[in-house]
RNA sequence: GCACCUGUGGCGGAAUUGGCAGACGCGCCAGACUUAGGAUCUGGUGUCUUUGAUGUGCAGGUUCAACUCCUGUCAGGUGCACCA
């Protein structure tokens, strides 16, 4: 038992006092810049998760700088946001007092955990120094066509009363507050990130990321390779264009479906006879909700078109269009060609509305199901007889160019980004509108456009921001003609802030641009970026495509802003549930660092299981930490200062190669498992010496630093032990004289002998042969086979 | 529905990647020291019908040898979700 209180607030300050955790701009060590995700500074403060998710990247910088990196751990705060909006209008305070409060607690939680970050180069993105650059960045997307503005249907939270991008809608649920959005036709900013898809596709090439991350990555932006044709209508002169991955069954098109917002009912209303009727089940499709929308899948509904129909390119057949809302506007052209015969979808949909099926593709029966596999082409024309996909894929888009009624072409599920809130507490969008120029962006010298104060930000009724309400912000001259104008009142979205972040780190203080070309030259790419998977699809994806903009403009000199992602996994609730205030399961970890230490709080965190995994909360688990660190700490009374154990020297070598590589390959949880061996080794044995035991402190260091520090400076270390050097192992040392080899017989243990490591097979077996405890299994049989793995089996085979 | 991941003691989890399953920790049992123990220390602890057999969700398969590879299947989790 030691006083961990006092122990942890000293070593805080002499590490402070140090500026040991401070990166140097100039260095000729290595570098090394590990991120973690910054933290939203809530009211609520911090969470377990918010240490797991440090603690990872914690111990690897630890364990960089003692092995001589430069090491760039930093933190900041994301702090633009809802919640505090919210709550500000809640408590009748203001977002900005807030926002510093919690950033104060957050600060002091974070202090208080030991973490080695460098608190010089802390950042809070709404910081007007720092959204100064943000707005920038969107001057520069705006200014390059990346950043418009669209009249579009799109997602709207009638709760926190925004509209939210796609990413923020997922499940057709608001991320903030998780009512149902619901879709609504609004002139709204967008950024152009699908632009950028197929190098945001591309780019995972050369990254080390989780599978995971890649693979959701890849499945979000939803690249898929097809064509694009054109049928005629009849009677009219419009030709309705759609998009399809399976060109090949052209031929099996039976039926046509567009979107109920498709723009050619309009153009068409003369034609068709039953606009009405279309027009009512448009309706009726615009009340449900996105979610009831694509909750319906089971039973389809649409209208007949009736007056107008589709015409095959291939064959002149006249095909009815229906109108159904299976079919989205927002993806390929809001319109299909239905081949019931090889899709489930349109199979389902032509069996309820009595539409012909026309198999093209021997192997199902389509009586039955679609078939969507291979097989041979049939009632096809020139494709009969193919029997391959790709064959005649190709074989159809070559003829579709040749007559001109189609091209290849390729879609993306990954929308563009919607980038504006109708909230307060955000960004002001650096935009003025003019009647005389139109959108006119706010000179860069005029930067940061500074949120103004105001006593009532909650927002507007009719989706409006409550900068709007501002006369003093709204009216403003044109920086062009110098008319009257009006500034844009939206905000940009809790994103923005996070979508650069890590660059300010490497020059946080710099008001002459967003960082030194030198410095990001030196720091950048991030080399380790560890952060939930639950961002893997937004922040992960926005900010790689800012940092492939920036690339292209020459403000950054990587493609890829991050070399390597990992994620950590959750820790649930001592009832295995996920944490959450409504069940009571929350743990936190202020009265783990009161009770017990912020070093048995951090070294339990990464013990409690495989880093990557959810792992449920355990008190007793936190028992069985504090037992290791108090056992530790009392080797000290134990160490005499002559001398060395043999019998241990083995064990200190394996422990820390064991150590070393686990701590890099993030299997925080062995690592620590082998300290733990390590140590009852030395209590088994009785002794141990003050060399001996100061390599032990080294090697817990980054795990629990404030205890091996206090033991550093008992033992008589130089400088801070957070800063030593990292402790080598000499690998013939880790081999043992002897090794235990198992004895099978027909491949069932029956026991194990000991022998010398480099003892040969004739040896060993010879050994095996002539042991009583072995002889009854082999004596009056025939030895078939012998097989001898060294250092590990010999297995006798016999009959 | 599709994709990915995970199934190992009473619990969290190990297993050098095909070579002694259950490291390490918790819990539990017994003992020691104690006025006391929710402190500390020592020993034990997969299961069973215990000189042996059996065992990594389930059923098969490959192999001298399978938690590990293959086929099928069940269960749980995560993500996407009428994407044409």
């Amino acid at each position: 038992m030691y006083d961990f209180k006092q122990i942890e607030k000293k070593w805080q300050k002499a590490w402070d006092d140090a500026h040991v955790f401070e990166a140097q701009d100039n260095s000729t060590k290595p570098k090394f810049f590990g991120l973690v995700e910054f933290p939203y500074p809530s009211g609520s403060g911090m969470h377990v998760g918010h240490i797991k998710a440090y603690s990872g990247l914690e111990v690897i910088s630890r364990k960089k700088r003692m092995q001589g990196y430069n090491v760039l751990f930093p933190i900041g705060f994301d702090a633009f946001g809802l919640p505090t909006e919210n709550s500000a209008i809640k408590f009748n305070t203001h977002p900005r007092i807030l926002t510093d409060a919690n950033i104060e607690k957050f600060t002091g939680q974070l202090k208080q955990v030991g973490f080695s970050f460098d608190w010089t180069r802390t950042i809070d993105t709404t910081d007007e120094a720092y959204y100064k650059w943000t707005q920038h960045i969107f001057l520069e997307l705006f200014k390059n066509g990346l950043a418009f503005r669209d009249t579009a249907l799109v997602n709207y939270c009638p709760h926190c009363k925004v509209v939210l991008s796609n990413e923020d809608s997922q499940g057709g649920k608001c991320d903030i507050c998780h009512s149902d959005i619901v879709q609504k036709s609004k002139d709204v900013w967008y950024l152009r990130i699908t632009k950028y898809a197929d190098r945001l596709l591309e780019g995972l090439e050369s990254v080390d990321y989780l599978p995971q991350v890649k693979q959701q990555q890849i499945n979000w932006i939803g690249k898929s390779t097809g064509a694009f044709v054109n049928f005629k209508v009849s009677g009219t002169d419009e030709e309705l264009r759609i998009y399809t991955t399976r060109p090949d069954t052209l031929f099996g098109v039976t039926f046509m479906v567009i979107a109920p917002e498709h723009p050619m009912l309009a153009r068409c209303r003369d034609r068709i006879t039953n606009f009405d009727a279309l027009e009512a089940y448009r309706e009726e499709c615009a009340k449900k909700t996105e979610f009831q929308r694509t909750q319906l899948n089971k039973d389809k509904t649409g209208v007949k078109i009736e007056g107008i129909c589709g015409i095959n390119p291939l064959n002149n057949k006249e095909i009815p269009i229906y109108v159904a809302d299976y079919v989205m506007m927002g993806y390929g052209t809001g319109a299909i060609m239905a081949v019931p015969a090889h899709d489930e979808r349109d199979y389902e949909f032509a069996k309820k509305f009595g539409i012909d099926i026309i198999e093209v593709i021997k192997g199902g029966d389509i009586s039955t199901e679609a078939y969507t596999g291979d097989g041979e082409m049939v009632n096809s024309e020139f494709l009969n007889g193919y029997d391959n996909k790709k064959d005649s894929i190709k074989r159809m888009i070559e003829y579709l160019e040749e007559k001109g009624i189609g091209e290849e072409g390729v879609q993306y599920k990954m929308k563009d980004w919607a980038f504006n809130r109708q909230r307060y507490w955000g960004e002001p969008i650096p935009i003025v509108h003019c009647e005389h120029c139109g959108m006119v962006p706010v000179p860069e010298e005029e930067l940061p456009l500074r949120l103004p104060e105001v006593k009532n930000f909650e927002p507007g009724e009719g989706g409006e921001s409550p900068l709007a309400k501002i006369p003093e912000f709204v009216n403003c001259k044109c920086p062009v003609c110098g008319k009257d104008a009006k500034r844009e009142t939206d905000t940009m979205p809790q994103w923005a802030g996070s979508s650069w972040y890590f660059l300010r780190y490497v020059d946080p203080h710099n008001d002459k641009c967003l960082a030194d070309p030198e410095k990001l030259k030196y720091w950048m790419p991030v080399d380790w970026y560890n952060g939930g998977m639950e961002h893997v699809t937004r922040h992960m994806i926005y900010s790689r495509f800012w940092h492939k903009f920036l690339y292209d403009m020459g403000e950054v000199n990587t493609e890829e802003p991050y070399a390597k992602r990992t994620a950590q996994g959750l820790i649930l609730g001592p009832d295995g549930e996920k944490m959450s205030k409504s069940r009571g399961n929350v743990v936190d970890p202020n009265e783990v660092v009161e009770q017990y230490g912020a070093d048995v709080l951090r070294t339990y965190i990464l013990f409690m299981g495989d880093y990557g995994a959810a792992a449920p909360w355990d008190v007793n688990g936190i028992k069985g930490c504090k037992r290791f660190l108090d056992r530790v700490e009392a080797l000290f009374a134990m160490a005499k200062d002559k001398g060395a154990t043999p019998a241990l020297e083995a064990s200190f070598h394996k422990t820390v190669k064991k150590v070393t590589i686990d701590i890099e390959e993030m299997k925080f949880n062995t690592a620590i498992a082998a300290m733990m061996s390590l140590l009852n080794e030395i209590y088994d044995v009785g002794s141990i010496t003050t060399d001996e035991l100061k390599t032990l402190v080294l090697i817990l260091c980054p795990f629990a630093p404030h205890i091996c520090e206090e033991l550093w400076e008992r033992l008589g270390g130089e400088g801070l032990c957070s800063v030593a050097k990292w402790p080598e192992w000499d690998e013939a040392k880790c081999e043992d004289k002897t090794v235990e080899i198992a004895v099978q017989i027909l491949g069932k243990l029956k026991g194990t002998v000991t022998v010398d490591v480099n003892a040969d097979k004739d040896s060993v077996l010879n050994l095996v042969k002539n042991d009583p405890r072995f002889t009854p299994f082999i004596e009056g049989k025939t030895i078939v086979k012998e097989i001898f793995v060294p250092g590990k089996i010999v297995n006798i085979v016999v009959k």
